[in-house]
DNA sequence: TATCAAAAGACAAACGTTTGTCTATAATGA
DNA sequence: TCATTATAGACAAACGTTTGTCTTTTGATA
């Protein structure tokens, strides 16, 4: 690896004319001709310069690091996209650590030692404590659709408005027994899509029954148990809205052991369109939320924090987009 | 951030004695009441190595790369967990480049630079020119589920065998007409499958049908087409072994499509096994392959050869551990 | 022609480590 | 007691940049 020393021997300048020239420093004044001997310099040795050296001269390491639960989860493949485009596209690297194994602890501490500038936290399983605990430290870090009490860095979509969609979706078709398996209701989007769901049936006068409400974690089993719960209902629901696409896959699952038809029997609609959701049997009527656009837009707050273009947080965001896909996984209710 | 330097003022050493300290520099001599001295001013202080510094000194930057083709491809998810797990513990951190929008020779400059130590190609799309290019720098590398010829720094699984136990499972079924819907066969993985395909019939004096072939790229979409000339065929298969979850994906829709059910009128295996197979509508019979340990195993074998313990790049692994799940979705073939 | 300002670069210190060498003190043996 | 050898730690250079300042050269003006 050529240096910016060699550079400048074969240039026959100083390094440090050399190093302002790389990085087009507006305050060098320089002949033409001189720039010119650099660049043919730097482009014969391949000249490129050093990282560690930089990032050490400058106190700074253009790593960011982001904490999702799991990599399997296709939800957050499509947040992890946006992030590392938006991340590149600011000379950032994108450092991703599932949660999996390792523990907030140990995943936030590359942020204490320095050795990346800020952290995306794409998880809700963290604690909100650690969170409050890591906002003391005062080191950038961003929330990707969660939300803590008195933290304003976050980056959410409109999950009320999504889950307002499916409802009304459902409404439209002409059901009144809609149930809703929630997400966990200590979590931001658990809870505003429960919001949704509550309103949109508001709006259209249809009764609220509590017992249709069936609160869930986040994966495939939970689902599947809820699901069955609401089955065994004496006046089971017509449709279920599925707070997100894991409860929703674990809910179909249910319904069709139990050996009836979506949507003949069951109209079923989730949140989240992922790769898979229109291969399914039946093809599932889904609402679309922006995961790649909340990915980019945290990285690109992320980073004004950093540059202290932000004040210390910036505000919260709640990116739009929300959009109702229609498939087969939801028609009329059966006829009485 | 403390610095070394403020830590042996506080402990009234020199810097160079907290570093070796702190490193267990095994020639170092130090009464151990000096030693507890450091090692309280690193606790006060809170001193953590700067890495930009230790890296430049030590002409290192314990990054690593991974290309992958799409975040969102449940496969890759596997791997990437394997090799992050094996990065981490290692001291090393994973950068991973999704090849959509980026091309290798963007992705693979960090290795030139110097920005990444090592590069993990886990991308049957990449150019084997490319891939021979990148041999001729002699930057460590390596390829994960995939070879390319002259090269033989590669970590694959056992594809054959999977394969083999793939049809051998139909045949033992009843199955005689069984198709197979082969990946791209100038990819190791196709070829290999195919091959694992054709074995298995040969050993129980299957007649092979080269019609009941269909060579298809690893998506959702070639997987469906190539499953309707199957469906079209005028003798059709019974059973049908899809040479990747993509593929199983679609073949399974086009099926379903035309009105036939599985597994009664058309079973269907697949490999890969992931977190949805089990969910699918009926659920999946796969081959799972250890995905999760070939990205440990390349990691380890990058790192073996980024410390030059390997020669110049070591020996071709292939990874055992392909294991049979039975689920619903193969059965006896309709008798007629 | 002398003066001054601007232009073009050179100089050097600093970022925080690591590591080879050197020195001073303490312990050992004869 | 003196020489010798461990032991314990100090010293200093180096890694490749960046950036504030200083010097020299050039050109313009009076």
């Amino acid at each position: 690896m050529a240096t910016l020393k060699e550079v400048a021997k074969l240039a026959k300048v100083d390094s440090s004319v050399v190093s302002r020239v790389v990085n087009n420093d507006p305050a060098l004044n320089i002949k033409p001709e001189t720039r010119k001997r650099i660049l043919d310099a730097v482009e014969e040795l391949k000249y490129r310069p050093n990282m560690s050296a930089r990032n050490l001269k400058k106190g700074q390491s253009k790593m960011l690091g982001m904490i999702i639960p799991d990599f399997s989860n296709p939800v957050y493949s499509l947040i992890i996209h946006g992030a590392e485009d938006q991340a590149a596209q600011e000379g950032f690297n994108l450092l991703v650590y599932s949660l999996k194994q390792k523990g907030l602890e140990k995943s936030y501490s590359p942020l204490l030692d320095g050795q990346i500038e800020g952290l995306l936290i794409a998880n809700s399983e963290i604690d909100n404590k650690e969170i409050l605990e890591l906002k003391k430290t005062k080191k950038p870090f961003m929330l990707v659709n969660r939300t803590v009490a008195g933290v304003d860095n976050y980056v959410v979509a409109n999950d009320l408005l999504g889950a307002k969609l499916a409802t009304k979706h459902l409404i439209k078709q002409g059901h009144h027994r809609i149930a809703h398996i929630s997400g966990p209701l200590f979590t931001a989007t658990g809870l505003s899509r429960f919001q949704g769901y509550r309103e949109g049936l508001q709006e259209d006068n249809i009764d609220y029954i509590p017992v249709y409400v069936q609160e869930s974690k986040y994966t495939v089993e939970n689902g599947y148990e809820s699901m069955e719960i609401l089955l065994d209902l004496p006046d089971p629901p017509t449709a279920v809205f599925a707070s997100n696409i894991m409860i929703c896959l674990g809910a179909m699952k249910a319904i069709q052991d139990r050996g009836l038809t979506i949507p003949k029997d069951m109209s079923i609609i989730g949140v989240h369109d992922v790769f898979f959701t229109s291969t399914l049997q039946p093809p599932l009527t889904t609402v679309k939320m922006p995961l790649y656009e909340m990915g980019r837009e945290a990285v690109k707050k992320l980073i004004a924090i950093i540059q202290g273009k932000e004040g210390e947080t910036g505000q919260g965001v709640t990116i739009d987009g929300a959009s109702l896909i229609v498939r087969s996984s939801t028609s009329p209710p059966p006829s009485k």
